[in-house]
DNA sequence: TGCAGTTTGGCAACAGCGTTGCTTAAGTGG
DNA sequence: CCACTTAAGCAACGCTGTTGCCAAACTGCA
């Protein structure tokens, strides 16, 4: 439950609070003042929080604002290369590895073949040999002492120091499909490939790493690197955190929920099902043994070449849990989507605006969930195959972003989340 | 967002926890070795807290428990009479007003007859009467009901002296149905009485009564008095928050939710909207306007007698609810399930068992949201409370949760809430 | 060019938080 | 009766954000 806070927490809570809203300033960068304005904290607070942030190195001056008739303000700007977080996303078929700075920006990303039923020491052997590419290929035995204490009361260490160049990472975060336990960092199933069941992976990687490590639902990630991307856009997103939902369609359909702009995973990490939600009770029967369930039906519509139906179906779904949780908006990924953005976008859209109208309240907005892959390479590509693409991008397309998220989970907690 | 943290917030956090802490533990308390394991805060800090506390007349000595070979531990107490919070509840044809006090104890409760369609005015005018004679008659036209007990005779004592046998009051907790807004304590709109859409109640009752007052949904503070309760009961309660919903078949059908055991109400205080999730594409149309909508078949199931099926489609309901939020347990109320509680209940468990069993989970339990009016029913007559309505137990049995759960609105900040 | 006015932001002293080290209180057990 | 154990308070302490004050930096008017 909610622990009692002493005097580090409290420091810990507020940099974490300025970090944050740097990170969200982007590189225009924000002044001392408007911090002091967005968190509550005097002038004279964030005076001091912001020194400290510059004497680590994870703050730097960004040039002045005009004048008003004064004294013009100094505005301050995240340092992106002070830390680093590794993302790897264990997909059926391929790993993905990202290496993601401070800012939140991808700075490398790798995708490598891979089968996930090649077993626990393959996959593990493969993801320290990508991580050892991306940090600078310094081996196992770098810093054996970091251990898994993300998350906790550790110090907010120093990063910069004596060593120039470097890339320090702070911890590397996993995202995969399926159940499993974010806290223990213990995948339950991994459906087809049952010797993931209860495999220890979180503590058995950070040994190996010997870097920290966070596990999560794929999904979960996708729905944090949105949250925390989404806040750079908007202009008084720090003010607003916001609740959506990620809408992912691929093999399967699941859900990822940002509530009050935290993920939302439940007691159990099992929150966002949502494919196997009854839309219609005597539906035809599902792969899980039930009937009528949304992803039953959303793929077999899909299957027969029913985009629209496909889409329509998602709309039902994604209106059930906008009612339900009071969204503020949905937002559509996953490969299914890729392939047809416009139609799955309008389609569920279409059925938001419908309640909406009936309800009088305003439509739920719907977007296609960004993928930086996508955005780097082309924009008015509409609805392309994608088969012909070496790379494979309406794969890579939700790989990155679960990439891009799981590395979030280790920044998340330096950065107020 | 998320605001700065300063020293007073610090104190006021621990210090909420610790109430919380020390309510949850009941009439046998707790002692301070505990409450610092419980918090993770230091003994020191604990004895430290709880000496203001005591100071303050929030908290007593309770005697001591068994030595386990040294100084026996001093047990911590609340005292439930330091302070006191009026819940009211408008319903569509009566008011319900409570006194709670801060052991989330009901002292006294009263209901009357009371059309909303009165308008705002009127309806001010009978909850002012209301709480004026909950507080002790300090109010204009103080309405006295009759044979008022529990509380020591003497009512109305002028010459009370500094920390005589007064009941401070804190503040007002008002639930209503339909959506609102929270934060501002505006109702949006009340199904049939357009008069109230966009009064500023709160403000207005505020302003009337010269105390503070929180408006929110009837099903968000039936789930925030579920949420309170529930703690008492359990021996490890306080460990694990605990995430749940309440739903409500009433008139309509809604819900409340508890994740990680806060009300959850979503940006805008719509959250909670259950009666309108489809759950058959093509099922029959609703009064919304849309088509196979829950509370549209649960209820028409309950009109033609088919109580079964109500229940069966209420599980569904609550099974795609259980799924997306990954909730602990269903508890059920209302007029329509406390009229057949067993089929209610055991048919909605036997959905979810059902679909516990394909997913390989254990199953969520179901449970009747029990209401303090069905407990103390025998003893509100015997001692002649002045409740001229027999009838009391399906109106009442919701108006009191509701009422209550809206007394512990100005509760909860105070308990960490 | 000079000076008043305005705004920013650091320095220093401060109140108050939980923490630490130690002492006193109040039991058990040989 | 005394050693031992456990609980809880007292006093000093480190560190937090806050307050009061002053230097720095720019505008605008004379």
């Amino acid at each position: 439950m909610g622990l009692g806070a002493n005097l580090p927490a409290l420091r810990n809570h507020n940099t974490a609070l300025v970090l944050g809203l740097l990170r969200a300033a982007g590189e225009e960068g924000v002044s001392r003042l408007e911090l002091a304005g967005l968190t509550a904290l005097t002038p004279q607070a964030v005076s001091k929080i912001t020194a400290r942030l510059r004497a680590d190195g994870l703050a730097e001056d960004a040039g002045r604002r005009a004048s008003t008739g004064g004294k013009p303000r100094t505005v301050l700007r995240l340092v992106p290369g002070a830390a680093h977080a590794v993302g790897l996303h264990l997909d059926r078929d391929e790993l993905t590895a990202v290496l993601v700075d401070l800012a939140g920006t991808v700075v490398e990303a790798n995708t490598v073949a891979l089968d996930l039923g090649a077993g626990a020491e393959v996959v593990m052997e493969v993801a320290e040999g990508e991580v050892a590419a991306l940090t600078g290929a310094r081996g196992s035995g770098a810093r054996r002492d970091g251990g898994r204490d993300a998350g906790g009361g550790g110090d907010r260490r120093s990063a910069g120091g004596s060593s120039g160049g470097r890339r320090p990472v702070l911890g590397v975060g996993v995202a995969m499909p399926g159940p499993l336990d974010h806290l223990a960092g213990v995948p339950h199933r991994v459906t087809g490939f049952p010797e993931w069941n209860g495999f220890p992976l979180r503590d058995a990687l950070a040994d190996r790493l010997g870097l920290p490590v966070v596990l999560d639902k794929d999904t979960n990630t996708a729905a944090l690197a949105l949250a925390l991307r989404g806040r750079e856009g908007e202009a008084g997103a720090a003010a607003h955190p916001g609740s959506f939902a990620y809408l992912h369609v691929g093999t399967g359909l699941g859900a990822g929920l940002v509530l009050d702009g935290a993920v939302y995973r439940g007691p159990r990490t099992a929150a966002g099902e949502f494919g196997h939600q009854t839309v219609q009770l005597d539906g035809p029967p599902c792969g899980c043994g039930g009937r009528g369930c949304l992803e039953a039906l959303c793929l077999a519509a899909v299957a027969r070449g029913d985009t629209a139906g496909a889409a329509r179906v998602l709309g039902a779904g994604a209106a059930n849990l906008a009612g339900l949780l009071d969204i503020d908006r949905v937002l559509l990924g996953g490969r299914v989507v890729t392939a047809a953005p416009a139609a799955f976008t309008e389609g569920v859209a279409a059925v938001l605006a419908e309640r909406a109208r009936r309800s009088g309240e305003p439509a739920v907005p719907v977007a296609l969930a960004e993928d930086p892959a996508d955005a780097d390479a082309d924009a008015d590509r509409s609805t392309g195959t994608g088969d012909d693409r070496s790379t494979g991008t309406d794969r890579a397309a939700s790989g990155h972003l679960i990439a891009e998220g799981a590395a979030q989970l280790v920044l998340a907690p330096l950065l107020g989340r």
